[in-house]
RNA sequence: GGCGCGUUCGUCUAGUGGCCCAGGACGGCUGGUUCUCAACCAGCAAAUCAUGGGUUCGAAUCCCAUACGCGCUACCA
């Protein structure tokens, strides 16, 4: 069998989108199963939309998830440029083959005249098509207009009255009728080819030999279908994934949503480690109903023929809760040094101090990033109180602790016969004692905490409250 | 409008003709451990398997139609 090759071919458009990532999971976890290449190529031919800075932001969010491809622009490999824009001369060349051998010709049409006749399709509720009027253009008339220097593209012919048909590793055999098949722009007027043709050029100059895509590139594909044809090439294994809908189901995960992007579950405090765990159970079913497993286990067991065909919906909920099991699954000291990955600032709170808190809120945290709002106590004193307290209630609370040794244990019997002799409840002097330590009504376990910020600095808080 | 794909609890799904009066997970709710929250444990509610027709002794599973949803329909990818 030939060596697997998939690839992923981000445009540097921006952040990365957390659909390419799960693209890249799909494709890096195909390639380790069958112990082969993962490939990035960059696909800047689109230079209206091109973003300086994007194409680092890529290879770091990639790093993050700890996917990085064997072959890259930046790594470089047998294949290079991995660049688009650096293999122009490479699709003149082979848009001049397909020229030569007919299955391509010269369009002189205007976007005017486009726009035009799109304008008048749709309102004789005709499909948007070209209409073929530079197919009908002679030779001579060809070389006239080239010669006077009107601007031209490149478009592709497609066969009349045929069925065009490809067998998908997971929709199945897939038809279209060849009459609804534009005659497609393959090389623009800049001189840069679209992505109907680099693609299919760069996918078969780099070995590339299974080809995994979201589901919106489906009617596209009886295009690539003609060109490989066209080419005399064989076409590679080609895989549609469904595709993410937004949490509302109303229309594929956009960059509107702010959790479209790779930045989003960064700065939220995510562990790529869970975010790639949650992605892997959209794409597919562990065999014994597993959620949580880690990326070897995916790699090892995953079946590509057994991905669904249908868009799931992109569910924040889920992930929360997956992160929240992958954070309790750290070690204390682990996930101290990812707060500290995470968030500089932990870096510079005194160390020890830090490390006696992380056990009492690590089973109370969901994302990393909420470290500072559970534990931010006990390093500076609350600015504002969830609500008023009862100064004789804490007056009492501060009493007993006063007097007592500066252990959780100790503490609590203390607290405990103190509310008994008042005639309270101990539950209600707590909470006095919480709100007027932490400033909250809600957190870790009291006495553990207060243990942890030391008896001077709780009887001052104590004394401030009342 | 055309073409393509899809449709099982609120959400993600298991399920490929009898083992399903449809199982699991998230979310929700109730109770327990507990100083609160979280976590953990126990339990509850929640799907006439989109609808209508077939095929079959038997259908969530096969076929057809309808409805709805999504995608594509650019000199964007």
């Amino acid at each position: 069998m030939d060596t697997v090759r998939t690839r992923i071919a981000p445009s540097p458009t921006g952040f990365p989108h957390i659909g390419t990532i799960y693209q890249v999971l799909v494709d890096f976890a195909f390639s380790r199963q069958n112990h082969g290449q993962f490939v990035m190529r960059l696909e800047d031919t689109d230079r209206a939309r091109f973003v300086e800075g994007a194409e680092g932001i890529i290879y770091d969010a990639f790093a993050w998830f700890g996917l990085a491809p064997d072959e890259s622009p930046k790594v470089g490999g047998p294949y290079a440029p991995y660049r688009q824009s650096e293999r122009l001369p490479l699709y003149r060349k082979y848009v001049d083959s397909l020229i030569g051998k007919g299955y391509a010709y010269h369009c002189f049409c205007t976007r005017g005249r486009l726009d035009e006749m799109r304008k008048t399709q749709e309102k004789n509720h005709q499909p948007p098509m070209y209409d073929q009027t530079c197919l009908k253009l002679t030779a001579d008339e060809v070389r006239a207009r080239l010669k006077d220097g009107i601007p031209y593209v490149i478009r592709m012919k497609v066969p009349e009255h045929e069925t065009i048909a490809f067998d998908d590793l997971i929709a199945g055999h897939i038809e279209f009728d060849s009459d609804v098949i534009d005659h497609q722009v393959i090389l623009k007027s800049d001189g840069y080819p679209t992505y109907h043709l680099a693609v299919v050029v760069d996918d078969h100059l780099m070995e590339i030999s299974h080809v995994f895509r979201g589901k919106e590139w489906i009617s596209s594909t009886p295009k690539h279908v003609l060109l490989y044809r066209y080419f005399g090439w064989d076409m590679p294994v080609h895989g549609h994934l469904p595709l993410i809908l937004n949490e509302d189901g109303k229309g594929k995960l956009s960059k509107r949503h702010g959790h479209a992007s790779v930045e989003y579950y960064r700065k939220g405090g995510y562990l790529p480690e869970a975010v790639l765990n949650y992605l892997s159970n959209i794409v597919w079913h562990h065999p014994e109903g597993k959620e949580i497993y880690p990326l070897a286990e995916f790699i090892r067991l995953f079946d590509i023929r057994s991905i669904g065909s249908q868009a799931p919906r992109f569910d924040l909920k889920k992930l929360d809760w997956v992160n929240g099991q992958y954070i309790r699954a750290l070690d204390d000291k682990e996930l101290h040094e990812r707060l500290v990955a995470f968030d500089a600032s932990i870096g510079t709170l005194e160390h020890s101090l830090v490390s006696r808190t992380i056990p009492l809120v690590k089973e109370r945290m969901s994302t990393l990033k909420e470290y500072r709002s559970l534990a931010g106590f006990f390093f500076e004193r609350p600015k504002g109180f969830e609500r008023p307290f009862a100064a004789d209630v804490l007056s009492i609370g501060k009493k007993a602790l006063e007097m007592t040794d500066w252990d959780h244990e100790a503490m609590e019997r203390a607290v405990r016969s103190a509310s008994e002799k008042a005639g309270i409840k101990a539950r209600d002097l707590f909470m006095e004692i919480r709100v007027a330590v932490t400033g909250k009504t809600v957190g870790p376990p009291l006495l553990e905490s207060l243990e942890i910020l030391g008896k001077e600095e709780t009887l001052k808080r104590l004394e401030i409250g009342l």
